[in-house]
DNA sequence: ATGGTCGACTCTCGA
């Protein structure tokens, strides 16, 4: 199973981004956030001969998950369907069954500044993603978590550290949320292949010579049950949505699982 | 202390 994820910040204007990355890569899966398309206008024809599937959940203007798959998935759900629903909620979170394995794509909230509402929000949606977690997962089965996370877990996964410790994707509290989201039982595939590495999957447009100065941010990961994990063979981030015509300010992270899942 | 640049969409918000 190769699987990969990508904000594409607008699916329209990154399409010919994704019809090449689904040419040249043959994931399996496909993670998308920011779609930033309603349902009605979602461009459907442009994967009509791709040979993928695509489930889309969007709204005008923000947010919205696609997955695009081989094969249909299984099951699909989005949102937590819980009593605290929030509107935006299933234009950010798409669970989805495929050959038996469970993907979550999350578009976690940006967070906006410390003192803002947004911030609190994003604090309680790590909360309520885990509460979904305990509900609707079982750490021994075969899960991919996936997506925008919009959290650098560690120092080498910022540059200048030191400068964002206010920063809404890098506050230790925020990581803690993230911590104890993950600690529910999964194991970012990146980190464990690559424990020292620093290898960044966002530049901020709003810093022009961000990628030429690397000065980057890791805040799209992959994360699987243990089960899963132990059968990653390769992880990898291609920056080829950088150089493209219409560059995004995000990269593709893509890993592959092989094995025997039980 | 603020702005820098994008994208969608009404002129401003979100990242």
């Amino acid at each position: 199973m190769k699987i990969a994820t990508y904000n594409v910040n607008s699916i329209r204007k990154r399409l010919p981004i994704v019809l090449q990355w689904l040419t040249l890569n043959s994931p399996d899966v496909l993670c998308l956030q920011e779609t930033k398309v309603q349902d009605p206008d979602f461009p459907l024809e442009a994967f009509a001969n791709t040979g993928y599937h695509i489930t889309f959940q969007g709204m005008k203007s923000y947010n919205g998950v696609a997955i695009l798959s081989r094969t249909p998935p299984e099951s699909v759900s989005t949102g937590f369907g819980d009593d605290e629903e929030h509107k935006d909620d299933p234009m950010r979170l798409m669970h989805v069954v495929i050959h038996g394995i469970t993907i979550l794509n999350t578009y976690v909230p940006q967070g906006a500044s410390l003192d803002s509402p947004k911030y609190q929000y994003k604090l309680d949606w790590f909360r309520r993603l885990m509460q979904y977690f305990q509900c609707h997962l079982s750490r021994k089965k075969p899960v991919i978590w996936c997506g925008d996370m919009n959290v650098a877990p560690e120092s080498i996964d910022v540059h200048h550290p030191e400068k964002h410790l206010k920063h809404v994707c890098f506050h230790e509290t925020i990581r803690k949320a993230y911590y104890k989201t993950v600690a529910w039982g999964f194991i970012d595939v990146f980190r464990a292949h690559y424990p020292k590495k620093q290898q960044f999957t966002f530049w901020d447009y709003r810093q022009p010579p961000a990628l030429e100065a690397n000065r980057g941010w890791r805040i799209d990961h992959i994360l699987a049950t243990p089960c899963l994990a132990e059968t990653c063979t390769k992880v990898a981030v291609d920056l080829s949505p950088r150089q493209a015509e219409t560059p995004s300010d995000h990269t593709v992270l893509w890993a592959q699982f092989s094995g025997e899942i039980k």
